[in-house]
Parts: C-alpha cells; sequence; structure tokens
DNA sequence: TCCCGGCGTCAAGGTCCCGTCAGGAAGGTT
DNA sequence: AACCTTCCTGACGGGACCTTGACGCCGGGA
C-alpha cells in the first residue's frame, strides 16, 4: 500500500487525517513542523505529502521548496486561506493540488487516489540503444557500429521526433509540423527525401528498413 | 507548446478560455458537445482536457468512461455542482483535478501549469487486450499472437472506431460517416469489405467472428 | 417455391503514395 | 572568389491501397 506523509502542527486535524488514512488502507507517518517534515519525507519515502501550509516553524512554501528538488512523489497541500493568489503560489512553487479548509474528508480522499493513480514516473533513458546504433537525445549524437554518424539539422530534428517516442506511429502530419512549421503540412515529399537520407546513414540494409518503417497513408515509426 | 481540449457548451465561457488559454501559450482545440469531444480527442491528441460536466448530449461522466480507456493526458472537470458527491464520483471516474464553478482564471491556469507539469514524464500505454491480441491506440499498432500486424490507414480508422467504444454497437451510418465522411453515408459495401479484411487480419476464425461482430441491418459491435 | 434484401468473399482496375536520383539555389567557410 | 554543405524541387518507376463490380449464401416474406 502507499504511504502518505501527513505535515500538519493541528493534533486535532492530524489525528483525524491519520484515523480516515489509516482506515482507506494507507501507512501514515506525521510530521507537525516544517522541519521535522522534511526529515521525515527523506527518511521515509512516502508516495505522497499531505502538507498544511500553517506551520508554526516555516513558511509552507519553504517547505514546498526544500521538498521539490528531489521529492518526485504528488504533493497536496492544505490551507486555511481561500485567496486565488495562495493557491496559485502553491500550485506554482510545486503543489500538485490544493484543497482549502475546511474540506470534505471524501473528497480529500478522492483526490489523494487520483494523485497515486498517475503512478510513480521512472527517469527516462536520454539514449536509446539498438543491435546497430546508439542515439544520444541530449548529446544530439548518433553512432553506427560504433562509427560516429554526422546529421544535418533537419535530419535530426526528424530523427528526434521518431526516436522520442520508440515504436509509436507518428503522422506524417504531426512530423512536417514539428520539423519544418505549421505552413509546410503538405509537402509529404520533404518527409520522402529526408528519410530516405536517414535509411542511408542509418540502415543495416536502406532497401528494406528495419528501424525508420514506412505506414503508407499515415506516417513513419521508429521501432528499437 | 501544449495543446488543450476545452469542452464546454456555453459559448461565453468557451470563448473566455480559449482567448485566455491562447494567451498563455496553448494551442486551443474547442468542442461543445460529448460526441466531438470524444471524435476531437482522438484526432487531436491534445495534451490535457478541459471538461465541463454539463453537456447537451451526453453526461460528462459518460465522455469522461470514454476517453479514460486510451486517453492518458491529465483531464480537469469543469462543474457548476458543489456537492462533495459529485466531486468524488468524477475523480474515481479518472478526473485529475475538478473545479467548481464560478472559479478564477489564474487559479485554473496554475492548476493546469500543475497538472502538465507532471504529466510529461509519463508514457503509459492504452492498450486494449483481449485472449488473442492487444490494440494499442495511440501507437496504432495492433498484434495478434504476438505478432505485428499491419494495418492500412482505412481499416485502422475502422477498427479505432470500433474499439474506442467496446462493446457498443456502432451504427453504419456512423461508421461511414467518421471513416469516409458525411457523403459516403450509403456506401454500406465498403463496410462490408474492410470488415472481412479486418477479420481476415485479426479473428482465429475469420468465418466465425469473434471480436469484430455483425449487426444485421443496424452496425457493428467490438467486444473484447 | 420463388423472390429479394442484407451480408461475405474475391479479384481486377486505377489512383494515389512512396522511394530514388539528380540538379540547382542559398548560405557559410576557407 | 571558389568550395562545401545543406536544403529544396522535379521527374520517374514501382508498389500499396482504395474502389468497384460480380457472385454466392442465408433468412424472411409473398
Amino acid at each position: 500500500m502507499s504511504r502518505v506523509l501527513v505535515v500538519d502542527d493541528d493534533p486535532q486535524l492530524s489525528r483525524a487525517l491519520r484515523i480516515t488514512l489509516r482506515a482507506a488502507g494507507y501507512e501514515v507517518v506525521n510530521a507537525a513542523d516544517g522541519r521535522t517534515a522534511l526529515h521525515e519525507a527523506a527518511e521515509e519515502h512516502p508516495d505522497l505529502v499531505i502538507l498544511d501550509l500553517g506551520l508554526p516553524d516555516l513558511d509552507g512554501t519553504e517547505v514546498l521548496a526544500g521538498l521539490r528538488p528531489w521529492f518526485t512523489g504528488p504533493v497536496l497541500v492544505l490551507s486555511a486561506r481561500v485567496d486565488s493568489h495562495d493557491k496559485i503560489a502553491a500550485l506554482d512553487a510545486g503543489a500538485d493540488d490544493y484543497v482549502s479548509k475546511p474540506f470534505d474528508m471524501g473528497e480529500l480522499l478522492a483526490r489523494l487516489r487520483a494523485l497515486l493513480r498517475r503512478g510513480l514516473g521512472e527517469a527516462d533513458e536520454p539514449v536509446v540503444r539498438t543491435e546497430h546504433m546508439t542515439i544520444d537525445l541530449v548529446a544530439k549524437r548518433v553512432t553506427v557500429d560504433g562509427a560516429v554518424v554526422r546529421l544535418t539539422p533537419t535530419e535530426w530534428a526528424l530523427l528526434s521526433e521518431l526516436v522520442r517516442a520508440p515504436g509509436r506511429l507518428i503522422g506524417q502530419r504531426q512530423l512536417l509540423q514539428s520539423v519544418w512549421g505549421p505552413a509546410y503540412e503538405k509537402e509529404t515529399h520533404y518527409l520522402r527525401v529526408y528519410m530516405a537520407q536517414l535509411r542511408r546513414k542509418l540502415e543495416p540494409d536502406p532497401a528494406r528498413p528495419r528501424y525508420l518503417q514506412t505506414e503508407p497513408g499515415m506516417g513513419y515509426r521508429f521501432t528499437p
């Protein structure tokens, strides 16, 4: 089950949250002020943090700022303030949701479920490897059989658009739009020319593409 | 920049949202009822959907249910209802956030930012699985018994129209209209030809279809 | 029994799409 | 100024795809 860190200095509310969350099947860790909150967050590896902005020692946004650089899970902010500026500030400081007090406990649980449903995103790999080649998306470098291959800017833009979604079909309109711009949506001929160049540079057998595949009438697909 | 689909039947609110979102740098696509909303969501690949629950044709939760099987981006629900039960129902139906009308535009934008900030890292595949095959609606890829099956654009358009509403009967007119266009409403022969091709490619026994079923005189149905 | 509408199958045209090659224009470098 | 890289554009052959027609099957109604 998921682990929730509750940061609140009001004993009554804190206790109510703990009981409700336990009943809903969560593990609960408590913190009554900002400093222990940061400590507990690092120690207990919670999946989600419920953070009350009204804390005795630190401002809630400071806790948020201390949390966000390294904590990747969702943070739900509780506050007695209903002013929009507070909400906007908290959300832009890294909060994923903002609930004003007093709140309905059932709604809070539903918002927790919605946040946790989104799951934990894994770190995406910036370099794509296949049997024959490696494509480094951040270094903008491609090697085929160990040798570095030079790509022109247009070739690279096209390739990276395909490689960013491995296995996914990308429509020709989307490719044209993101490589050449919205005005070139109909110039499908560009695609044919540059796909041919990419295949000549990357494919083991350019006549029968293994990685850069055509889906006639729809678009292209990179399959690792 | 991110693309937002706004589903709302109130022209004033819809216009206000469009202007505000455009000014904030988003691409905006509009839909005034549930059916065009589902269609536009499939067609335009928005990064996020703003969904008003009060629609003329479908209940908002039905739109949510039609969206969720394959749409992975965040959905923000707007509603005039402030009752907690409505919020809980919408959130558990797949919404990622719930904002009651009237709302502050700045807060809405902040909630949008929070949702998009989180949504970009994730890439869950919305696949429809049966015993024999998997249908990936985003990657536009179908596998039968582990082997990739190539579909032509028309075959794919027809299949996805059926698969997006699993178990539901889709009339021939609707199929013809959404695949070939409004001028082809009477060309039921096309349907027979392409359904046969789909069955030959997908069904274990094309003579006795298990997934793509005919409802004589009415339409077709995909049953998982 | 015969007729008829709806459905499934097959095959053949014709159109559109795709890959390839090559030549010329534009911009930057030596 | 000459050279190079890169991008755009046209022509052409081949293949994939869509359309269309013909035919057989089945069930319901005259």
